[in-house]
DNA sequence: CTGAAAGCGCTTACAG
DNA sequence: CTGAAAGCGCTTACAG
């Protein structure tokens, strides 16, 4: 008998002992290993049957599946993703979910991308540019294969970025004549503008504005001056506000605005819990709305249209935009579309006016 | 002179060589080497200045950061989560984000996550168990350091994975005995013997439910009709809606109840938008709400409160949820409490009554 | 249809 | 405070 022993011819023993050289964490998982022993087959036809299945024969197939089944194995898609260069990642990049029409996107957007077998990793930004760019980067260390983003106003150095890692990306709820690639929104400047059109044409003489700062809300602003200007109307009083946006903001801004100028016949307010909060201060005020004032929101919430039939809304279709983005991705990533086509949809929108409800 | 050649001294060369060799996917990016040529320093000295900084010396650190940001170098995730076995990951299952009261509960969470340095894979499982199943699968596969799930009735299958892998996980939106780990949540069951309780307290004699029927919807119906049937009203007239909840399926539901018994002067809805929906077709039929029929929601929607203040909700502290169980899988991730120690919290809910408002 | 070898880009566990 | 060696668990690009 020899002394000296002949390594051991298994793979299983091998793989144990490196392993327990090593001790990094403790007992480490199924691997794809464990499979490929199981099924007596290589790892490399494990792999294929998760990723290429019809490349597989139907036997090995149904085998290496039933010890999948067996075991219990999850495929790491860190190792994955790493050998491969295909993360399976999309990042979504939204100012917030909650109360936020922003929440009806991404769940269309995330149903629409887990069907076509990505995840979604979520990052809220909070309407902060700044924000948004170190955001950019967190999620950037994942390797996405698709960024989906809130917005056109974005830093230079967010831009650049993303141009650089030369994935695709969709700007949405937005519009502007330069995006980083492809874009699905509308123009909230279009937006103010057509809102007070519809002011005027409902004989407002005096309109003001609650309006929130970021990127979206100004544009919205400059629409509604503008078409205010064009009327002859320079003075239009106005209530900023900080996000996020309710009901109790609302209601304190109308009697803000009101105590400003107090010949104010309409409020173009920057969301419907807005709305519904000036609404509130107005009853309260015995204020006659719309006759009295005339309030609009924006977002058309479902809730809105059947419990304050007062209000004018702005309808926009968050749902489609999550669906078509998600659709401008895929076909980027499937290849029928090549990193050149800049695609662009304009969804628009519609000022639902109050005596249409 | 030789004619063979010696390997390249230098590392960069023979990567480069190395890489040419393999021409897996096009141009690279960015590698942890690249960084580390251009600092004069060894991989893991950058490694070190992304996870240990205080480990580098003052001006290695400074150097190395320098680098960093001129080249523009993010660390890749996949490739360290491979490594260390820390993918800083946590995965949340919800059934949906859209006009749900879970969209609070996510951006919290997710928010709270976030400044604690992980991110969160957002997966959708609307309110099917074995969708739920299978998506944890996917979501497993990035090997998430921890997991948010919604409710507390899941798969066997699903229980016993969760357990065998090991992470922390944390039910919410809803009670159990039998937690799989954490728990923030509250008693659908009480919820419904409180709104019971409540209806029969202003007077209610022939109450009815309008419900979704899943499990947290179950919960609170079959805490309905205890607490009625223990006030002698065992007929409880039921319309059973299909998810998304609306207010056009509220508005639907409440003729279909009438239909069936007349003299109905109370209904509970599964939530707020039910609610609204059936207080339109109140309306719709010349019915004085709450005189002639009371109308109770459920999720206290900030909108709700103010603009059908003659509805009657439970309010629920979706926000309280969300950060609770950040709190909860972030103490565990951090070490400071063990995996035996189950923690558990009852947010509680109340009932807000149609006076209050 | 299947497999052996090499590599993806990091980090661990030492040692100094 | 810093680094050389080895390994994390997969997949690619062949070859047969």
């Amino acid at each position: 008998m020899s002394t000296i022993k002949p390594p051991a011819p298994r793979d299983d023993h091998t793989d144990a002992t490196v392993r327990a050289k090593r001790t990094r964490g403790g007992p480490k998982g199924l691997r794809i290993t464990d499979v490929a022993a199981q099924a007596g087959v290589s790892p490399i036809t494990v792999s294929r049957v998760f990723n290429n299945p019809e490349s597989v024969a139907p036997e090995t197939l149904e085998r290496v599946r039933q010890v999948v089944q067996k075991l219990g194995y999850v495929p790491n898609r860190l190792a994955g993703g790493l050998s491969s260069a295909r993360s399976r990642l999309i990042a979504a990049i939204v100012p917030t979910i909650s109360h936020s029409l922003f929440s009806e996107t991404v769940q269309v957007f995330s149903e629409t991308m887990s069907r076509a077998g990505y995840e979604v990793l979520l990052a809220l930004s909070g309407y902060s540019a700044s924000n948004e760019e170190s955001l950019l980067d967190t999620v950037l260390s994942r390797r996405p294969e698709g960024v989906l983003l809130t917005g056109v106003a974005h830093t230079d150095s967010l831009r650049e970025r993303l141009r650089n890692v030369g994935i695709p990306v969709v700007e949405t709820w937005d519009m502007t004549d330069a995006p980083i690639d492809m874009l699905v929104g509308f123009s909230h400047y279009e937006i103010g503008a057509a809102v007070a059109t519809h002011l005027l044409e409902r004989g407002a003489r005096r309109p003001a504005l609650v309006s929130a700062n970021d990127a979206r809300a100004r544009a919205r602003r400059a629409g509604f001056r503008e078409r205010l200007a064009q009327a002859g109307i320079e003075d239009v009083p106005e209530a900023l506000v900080a996000p996020p946006s309710s009901v109790a903001v609302g209601k304190r801004a109308l009697p803000e605005l009101l105590a400003r100028a107090q010949d104010i016949d309409a409020v173009f307010c920057g969301s419907d819990l807005l709305a519904i909060g000036a609404l509130g201060a107005a009853r309260a005020m015995g204020l006659q709305v719309p006759s009295q004032l005339a309030i609009c929101g924006f977002g058309d919430l479902e809730f809105a249209t059947e419990t304050t039939p007062q209000l004018t809304t702005v309808r926009v279709d968050g749902t489609r935009i999550g669906v078509n983005a998600a659709r401008f991705l895929l076909d980027r990533l499937s290849g029928e579309h090549g990193a050149d086509e800049h695609r662009f949809l304009d969804v628009g929108f519609s000022v639902v006016p109050r005596e249409s409800t």
